[in-house]
Parts: structure tokens; sequence; C-alpha cells
DNA sequence: TATTTAATGTCAATATATTTACATATTTTT
DNA sequence: AAAAATATGTAAATATATTGACATTAAATA
């Protein structure tokens, strides 16, 4: 049952109105709006601690096991695949709030080393925790298998999105 | 095979470092970057029309059958589950280009309806297929069951966040 | 009818994110 | 060793998103 069948009048370049449109812009809205939604409802989750949840993403970038003496601006931004800028901006507020610092690269005169300060260390325990629950609850009633699917396709629309 | 047996010196609100939190962390921590990829990948898919992707959702939602007489901002805020104040701002540059107008509800004093003007409604046109053109790429080698497998996943954790 | 309550839209402050542009330091090349 | 190319970090302009605050209008209540 093809589209011109259809709808006769109504070439492909004027109304895309066929059902697989309609699934997917269903679907990537609804990815939007999942996407704002859990970020802030997980700045929400950890406003006692004034973190945001892409906080969450630096910190615990910087908390990796193997990364504890530190990551260049530059690793971090492909890391998290924001910009060097955006990271920047990040970094100042963390820095702030004395959860990390940027130290010299001995290794290469042109980089600096971001890592957790010892202040930063202890609120990422904390963190953790608190994340670790938020995990709970947004993914309550998914089982393991699912997850895995779930995973599955974000990770294959990740890949589709890269080519653009 | 319990935590406990596996690491009985880290109790759960020391080191929640179990499989499940692993699991988690990785599917929403690729989420929120591919949610971010797929705003960045839009907004330059229709860089020619000047338009970024939540601008494409504002559009959309005013070109929606049924809705073309107009839509508080209140509605459109409700719609796209962003703040008023952000709707607000995106309306603002909408209006520079001539896209979206804010005419006197005269059914109600308070509100205003925010429509589309007649080149908005030209733009809509073009916007329409270029979008079409993007899901088929972010979209392909979906097949429609697994779309639809993909969208209940999203809508599970939508309304999981919307206990927070 | 007058007052309170609620809905609606907007302003301001702040955080996140991008692109463009540029200064500085390091390599690489000549 | 000097010049060109590259990597890195920042600054500025703009868009998106939030919360808090507030003015105005409408609706509900007294």
């Amino acid at each position: 049952m093809s589209k011109s069948e259809i709808s006769p009048n109504k070439p492909y370049d004027t109304v895309p109105s066929d059902e697989r449109f309609h699934l997917s812009n269903r679907l990537l809205f609804r990815f939007f709006k999942t996407a704002n939604c859990m970020h802030t409802a997980g700045t929400k989750w950890t406003s006692e601690l004034k973190l945001t949840s892409q906080q969450w993403s630096v910190i615990g970038a910087l908390a990796r096991p193997g990364h504890e003496e530190g990551v260049s601006v530059n690793e971090l931004s492909e890391f998290l695949l924001v910009s060097r800028q955006n990271v920047n901006g990040l970094l100042l507020r963390l820095e702030h709030h004395g959860i990390s610092q940027r130290v010299p690269d001995p290794r290469d005169g042109r980089a600096k080393l971001v890592q957790l300060t010892p202040q930063g260390w202890v609120i990422w325990k904390q963190l953790i925790n608190r994340i670790s629950e938020f995990y709970d609850v947004a993914l309550v009633n998914f089982t393991t298998e699912e997850l895995v699917q779930f995973q599955h396709f974000i990770d294959k629309l990740q890949r589709n999105l890269g080519t653009i």
C-alpha cells in the first residue's frame, strides 16, 4: 500500500505525511523532551549539593579510574561530546565551588590537567550515591534485557547522527 | 548472587558499583549525549533556513492541524514541556524573523494567541521536508518494529522521570 | 460590588551549549 | 635556528533552558 495510492495529489516533496514520518517525528520529539526532563529532574535531585546534572558528568569524568591525576580540557570535551568552550564554562563554575582545579601538564606546556580537589573527591562520594538512587527511580520497571536493548537503540541513533 | 557476597567491604552507601548501576549510568549518560548531538545535528541540518531544532518544535506545534488560529504561551509551554519563560524567548526570536506573531485572545484578556504569520507558513512547508530528510538519516536502519519498541522505552523513562 | 485568588505573560539572573575568533605555546618544517 | 603549522585554552556573541519575581487581567468569593 504505497503512499501515492493513498493520496495521489500530495507528492513527497509537499506533504510527507506517511506513517514512517509520523512515527519518526513522535519518537525524536519525545526523545528531545525526555532528555530535557532528565536534565531538570536530575538537577532537582541533587539540588541540596548545588550540582546540576551536567556537572555530574564532568565530576564523573574526572573521577574515572585511571584518570585521577588529571584530564586535559580537550579530552573532557571529546569524552562528554560537548565543545571545549562549554567545558571551560562548566569548569569555571566547578572551580568557583572548589570542586576542581587546573594544574600545568608537566608533559605538555600548552595543556593543563583538570583534576578534582580533595573537597571534590568528598563531594563525588556523596554524589555517586545520590545518582545511583536517581537511576533506580528513572529506570525502575526496566529489566536488564530492556536496558541493553534500549541502549542498543540509543547507540544506533547516535551513530547515525554522527554521519551528519 | 547478591552484591554483599561479591564485595562485603563495600556497602551500598559507599560505592554502588554493581552491574545494574553501570548499565544505568552508561545508558542515561549516552541518552544525554545523544540528545545533545541531535540538537546540534538538527540545527546544522536546517542552517540554511536559520532555524534551530528547538525552533522546529515551536513552529511544528503552531502548525498542528486544529491549532492554526493560535495557541496560548501556556499551551505551548505544556506541549513542549519547557518553561513559559523559555517559550517566550523562543517566540521573541521567531517574531524577530517574521515567522510567528502574538495577537490578543478575544476570549481571554489575559492571554495572547501565538500563530504563524503567512511567511511562517511558507517556511513551515520548506521546513517539514527538510525535517523529514533528517529523520530518514537519523533513523535509517531502524525497522518500524524497532521504532515502536524504542519509543515505548522512551515513554517509560519519561513517565518515571515525571514522578520526581 | 469589593476583595481575594488564580492565570497569564514578561523581566532578570543564572547555567548550559554552540560557533567564530584569537592569543599563546608547542611541534614541524624549512 | 627561524618560520609555518598545529594544539590548546579563552573571549565574545548568540540560543536554549531554568527559577524567582512581578504586573496585569480574569475568575471566585465574601
